[in-house]
DNA sequence: CCATCGCAGTACCGTACGGTACGGTTCGCT
DNA sequence: AGCGAACCGTACCGTACGGTACTGCGATGG
């Protein structure tokens, strides 16, 4: 598990980059047992001995996956125009659909599962590297969008995380540990508008000024 | 994967009972990897051809232990007292508590940690198991609590599933993948009593009657 | 035109694990 | 006592993986 020497610049040449596509597609179809160094090395059309002198240890190969695929899911901030109730409402539904197709992806829940696999092990920072990259990110643009309904007087809340707590709990409840868990995501999970819908619905209710709940 | 001989009576004998519990510790500090079937057979004080011959395989042992677990963790019946804006309450506190408790306890984070792993493989009934038999069980706690309290007339909701799917949400959150990813679960994570208020306040804000929504 | 470098491909090594086989021991039953 | 079943401890086998070393080939630069 080392890394330590590029934390702020995870950036790859071209052809690493690939390297690294590959191995997510690798592990996307196959889970983590499939993910042995011959096999990103057969499916990248390179040797180990470059895997091994690009990414130094197999450990280092996961972080620099983790830190890949976080640095394609860029969080785009959202325009700053005045709020109105409809238009808070709108953003808050698309942020939840787009946070609940976020996590339904593929890569996503294979990484996920990756990086909980190794969850027990020693120090394995994984786990936080997929907490600070993935929703720390997305947690952000919630963040903005939050305080922008307040500074426009229509949320009303004390601390922004207890805000943005219930509002992840109420988009996501126990979906993404049943989708990790390999629940069938296909059939009626893919409900996802009518469930944002319904979670923004809950969060104005709650932290919404009065006049923002006339719709249910 | 076998163990389709005995779906409804998973028992064992009280010697493979020790032995799942040996197993059950031994992945509890040292992760799915340190689970070995010479480290099972070491630590329970067994050979590796009795494992074999009782749970005919590693992934029947991993049933086992589920299976085990699971037997353990019985949900109490609420008494069918007579509801009041208060008990309800306190009963919905009491339920999100040791909902919460659960959910952090090693051996269920250590479960989890090892059925998600499995999740991405073929059959591995692991994941339903434990949805079946982990969260069916303490939901079906909930559902006869929030039943009780329609019949009261103190909560007010169409859908039961919805509802406790609400009130999972605001209990849980992301609490439960952040510990699963290996977030130290010490620190100001203990706070379930807050938290555990915090989410029934909110529940209780939008499937309340008028009448109980008076405490903050 | 040759030297050097980067890398693919492969062979190789040590280790660890799942699963099996076997000798020795305890325990219960007749 | 004698017998057989259950079982512990251990040795063993095949395999698969992480990691390393070596060979050959194509490109680049002087």
């Amino acid at each position: 598990m080392q890394l330590a020497a590029h934390p702020a610049q995870p950036d790859y040449s071209p052809r690493q980059n690939d390297v690294l596509d590959s191995a997510l597609r690798l592990l996307v179809d196959g889970g983590e047992k499939a993910l042995t160094t011959a096999g990103v090395a057969r499916a990248a059309n390179c040797s180990k001995e470059s895997l091994y002198k690009w990414f130094g240890d197999r450990d280092g190969l996961l972080s620099a996956m983790i830190g890949f695929q976080a640095s394609k899911v860029r969080t785009f901030d959202d325009t700053a125009e005045t709020l109105t109730a409809a238009t808070l409402r709108e953003h808050l539904v698309l942020f939840a659909r787009d946070l609940l197709e976020v996590l339904a992806g593929d890569v996503s829940l294979a990484l996920n599962r990756l990086a909980i696999g190794q969850a027990s092990r020693d120090g394995s920072k994984l786990g936080s590297m997929l907490q600070e990259r993935g929703r720390r990110q997305i947690g952000k643009r919630a963040g903005a969008l939050l305080e922008a309904g307040r500074d426009a007087g229509l949320l009303v809340f004390g601390d922004r995380e207890d805000a943005y707590d219930t509002l992840y709990g109420l988009i996501v409840s126990d979906l993404h540990l049943r989708m990790l868990l390999g629940e069938d995501s296909g059939r009626l999970v893919k409900d996802f508008g009518r469930r944002a819908e319904k979670a923004v619905s809950a969060f104005l209710r709650l932290y919404g000024n009065e006049k923002s709940s006339a719709m249910s």
